[in-house]
RNA sequence: GUGGGCGUAGCUCAGCUGGUAGAGCGUCGGUCUGUGGCACCGAAUGUCGCGGGUUCGAUCCCCGUCGCCCACCCCA
């Protein structure tokens, strides 16, 4: 279809199809990436694999509901950053809605009879009113034609019903998720998993979704490796093994430049108290501050404390601390946590100033940021989310966990050098006359049975191109197939690198690659 | 939402004080029908982001707009 037949434009002869451009802030991840992407991912399973975690597959949206309760109205991914949308059912269109009123007022009915339109109480009355006004008009409907006011009423009538319909929430809210614990903890809810041995240990990885500007490191659509242990106690060893886990992962990957940043921010009882003390102390010292800064003692105090303003520095300096705040819980609790990391070795730096941006955090926060990543430095994020299953519904269950946010994670591995090259172990089979290629089509199936990657040329080349397309494609060895080979049944391998080529029977041949490549096999 | 920088070939970029476009790399073909990387020759691909203005004439100057990037904000 093109554009001027859609707009019904004639001036214009046989105008360009548009031009597609992914969406702002969403990006395709192409070949050369790729095979970063799955180390980082291969990674991920190995190591979380051997600290007893288990990988859990979740949703990419969710009811509106789940995020805001958990990550809290207040905060910007709520408030303002996530893709919304109605689930409406699929037969009821927006734009039928004027036109057929009173058969789209039917299946409305309907479809709420069928569950399909959620049993709200607010749809409850708006069902109820929308009934009532379809009877009415009904009614009205048998008095047409018997004389003019009797239209006008119909249409009065029907008017009415298209007004009351609007207020039926004809589908749930629905949300492309920003972050996963909200499902994680939906999940483990829903699947009863407090009767599981406690405590449950799951990982995820896959794309979230907020809508911010756009820049280095961060995007609409971004990906998240993330794990989260819930249920049992809340011992501090779960939290230093937890922070383990990643820094282990993380050096596996030879990440560099690593600095794990670890607070507590109190818990229910003491944080209050604290942020409190806090918003008396800024008052004090409010004109000294910027303006976001001011805004924050009234909506958040504790995000003062991560301002970057370099004139705010000194200030903030003086700003009574949490750590002086904590319950005698909370304290030990810290405390704890921090000779455990010493215990595993982990070095670690108290930051008094790191806070979270998402409600459900309390007590141990952690943050640890990378290299090569300009002003959006943090790799991953975690905390203590004791409240949160309960928060949703489920028992009262201890929670921890942490998002690794892997497009910065690859970004960095990229920038310090650190991205191992992808293996290139290719056969190129060069093949010359109908009757090699039969011989290469099978050479080919053998050889990709073994696990070789192959490329067999579709159409017949020059023997000369045939060698050059296979050192462009970054071939390790070309299979020379042509008359000969086909009579003597003595293939011929050429390694590229050198330009040496030996003879070889099918069965020689196999057994020669599987010795020459056994080390590298061993190195993936 | 706010600020700054940048938009010329698939990529990286030239293009002087205005006269409607070039290079390198890449791609494809040839020199070269059983021996690749090199070299040489040749080809294709651009409404110079888009729209308007100034001008005899705009890739160049002005205005607007869109897009990309970076930063603030927030977060991973």
């Amino acid at each position: 279809m093109s554009e001027s037949s859609a707009t019904g434009q004639q001036s214009k002869p046989a105008a360009k199809p548009r031009k597609f451009q992914a969406i702002k802030g969403v990006r395709d991840l192409l070949p050369a990436e790729t095979p970063l992407w799955n180390h980082v991912e291969e990674t991920a399973h190995e190591v979380f694999g051997t600290f007893g975690f288990s990988e859990i597959r979740l949703p990419i949206f969710e009811p509106t509901e789940l995020f805001a309760r958990s990550i809290g109205l207040d905060t910007d991914v709520v408030s303002k950053e996530m893709y919304t949308f109605q689930d409406r059912p699929m037969d009821l269109p927006h734009e039928q809605q004027e036109v057929f009123g009173a058969d789209f007022a039917d299946r409305v009915l309907l479809k709420y009879k069928e569950h399909e339109i959620p049993h709200t109480e607010e749809n409850r009355i708006a069902i109820g009113r929308v009934e009532e006004i379809r009877v009415e008009l009904e009614a009205a409907g048998k008095k047409l034609g018997k004389d003019q006011s009797a239209l006008s009423e119909y249409n009065r009538i029907f008017y009415k019903l298209v007004y009351q319909l609007n207020y039926v929430m004809l589908g749930e809210m629905v949300t492309l998720r920003p972050e996963a614990t909200a499902s994680v903890c939906r999940a483990y809810i829903q699947h009863g998993m407090q009767q599981l041995p406690q405590p449950v240990k799951l990982y995820y990885m896959g794309p979230m979704f907020r809508r911010e500007r756009p820049q280095k490191g961060r995007y609409r659509q971004f990906y998240q490796i993330g794990a989260e242990v819930l249920g049992g106690n809340d011992s501090p060893g779960i939290d230093a093994e937890v922070i383990d886990m990643v820094m282990t992962f993380f050096d596996k990957l030879q990440l560099q430049g690593l600095e794990l940043d670890i607070n507590s921010i109190g818990c229910r009882e003491c944080r209050p108290k604290y942020v409190e003390v806090l918003g008396d102390a800024l008052l004090k010292v409010k004109d000294k501050l910027g303006a976001d800064s001011q805004r924050r003692i009234d909506t958040n105090p504790l995000r003062v404390l991560d301002s970057k303003l370099e004139s705010e520095q000194e200030i903030i300096a003086t700003l009574p601390r949490m750590a002086a705040h904590l319950c005698a819980d909370c304290a030990e609790h810290f405390a704890e946590v921090k000779r455990q990391l010493e215990l595993r070795g982990v070095i670690y730096r108290e930051n008094w100033r790191l806070v979270r941006g998402l409600d459900y955090y309390m007590r141990t926060t952690f943050e640890i940021t990378a290299q090569g990543l300009g002003s959006q430095n943090a790799v991953c994020g975690g905390g203590r989310y004791d409240g949160l299953v309960e928060l949703l519904g489920g028992p009262p269950t201890k929670g921890i966990g942490f998002a690794i946010g892997e497009d910065r994670l690859i970004l960095s591995l990229q920038e310090s050098g650190k991205a191992p090259a992808p293996p290139a172990r290719d056969i190129y089979i060069a093949w010359m006359g109908e009757k090699a290629f039969a011989t290469a089509i099978r050479a080919a199936k053998d050889l990709r049975a073994a696990g070789y990657r192959v490329e067999l040329p579709a159409t017949e080349q020059k023997f000369g191109k045939a060698l050059g397309q296979a050192d462009k494609l970054g071939a390790r060895y070309a299979l020379i197939l042509g008359e000969d080979e086909v009579t003597s049944g003595e293939w011929t391998l050429k390694t590229l690198a050198d330009g040496s080529q030996k003879k070889y029977t099918e069965n020689e041949l196999l057994e020669y690659l599987r010795e020459a490549n056994a080390p590298a096999q061993q190195q993936l």
